[in-house]
DNA sequence: AGTATTGGTCAACCCGGTTGTCCAAGTCAA
DNA sequence: TTGACTTGGACAACCGGGTTGACCAATACT
């Protein structure tokens, strides 16, 4: 059964395949590298976090997901060591976040690998045609209400 | 902030985006078309029983998930109404399954609409250039273990 | 002051999976 | 025919990444 057959299903399991393996390969380099525990959550939020999300709040906001799966995130980054919370001293209901050297470590691999692979993909179909093909899916996305800043539907399935 | 931007973790992005608003979409259409608790797990699996799954551990195989995972489908779609079971009496171990014309229904609308929606991309994009982008997804999920004959990993996230 | 908003937490739940354990029913070999 | 093996299914517990809903404490607004 050849795939690209011109149907809408087919079409839907081809982005998802095609972003299964990039992400699966990122996150079995990943392992490889010395962060075993990174779930693509992780990276996104961290990101995230990186960007400006300062509180479980700004978090949630940015990822637009609800506060209490932002704090879920966040416990587990904390438990991972990635990052480290502490109460605001000016407004003691905020609870600042700061990412550690482990956290800045696992986006800097994680950002490469996902590089290496694209860089792979770009080999395989010309720089050009890769280029264009990133435009045509920015369009799909595009006309959505979805925000790309804030990747929340971005939650990724487990490796198998 | 521009999202095509040649970076690996931005071209995942735009994958997931692509394929959540496909979906998204799909899921949105067959809700006021009748089918207001079908859930692309749901689509997949079904496909896959008409393909000739016809039992849990052979949905299983076909899927790429467990068997116990299959089971629990399995029950979602009967309790659904969309397929029925009844053991085999060749073999009562098996318990065989049937797609009831309700799942019939969802099936043939799910694909008009995945179609249809595939189809107003085909207009932004050029027919051409569509299917060129087809080809190449093609190649990102052909040289990988997945097979797209057995979507299991398909498993989708949450509408929001 | 008193009300409204904001940041965070707890608890329960959902979905789509996973392991692990187990059994009953079929298959195959001696 | 009997014993070993394989297969189909089910039960229970769990996980990841989300959701609602209820709630409290701290800050902000007027």
């Amino acid at each position: 059964m050849v795939m690209s057959s011109r149907s809408g299903a087919d079409l839907a399991l081809l982005l998802l395949g095609s972003y299964r393996n990039l992400v699966d390969e990122v996150v079995r380099e990943l392992a490889t590298r010395g962060y075993p525990d990174a779930r693509p959550s992780h990276e996104y939020a961290i990101r995230a976090i990186r960007a400006g999300a300062d509180s479980a709040s700004d978090l949630a906001r940015r990822l637009a997901i609800t506060k209490q799966a932002a704090a879920k995130t966040i416990a587990a980054l904390v438990e991972r060591g990635y990052i480290t919370t502490e109460t605001d001293p000016a407004d003691t209901r905020r609870k600042n976040i700061r990412i550690t050297d482990h956290g800045i470590g696992l986006i800097t691999e994680s950002t490469a690998i996902f590089d290496e692979v694209r860089a792979r993909w770009e080999v395989r179909l010309g720089a050009p045609e890769l280029a264009e093909l990133e435009t045509q899916l920015a369009q799909f996305v595009g006309d959505s209400p979805i925000n790309l800043d804030a990747p929340g539907w971005a939650a990724g399935q487990e490796l198998r």
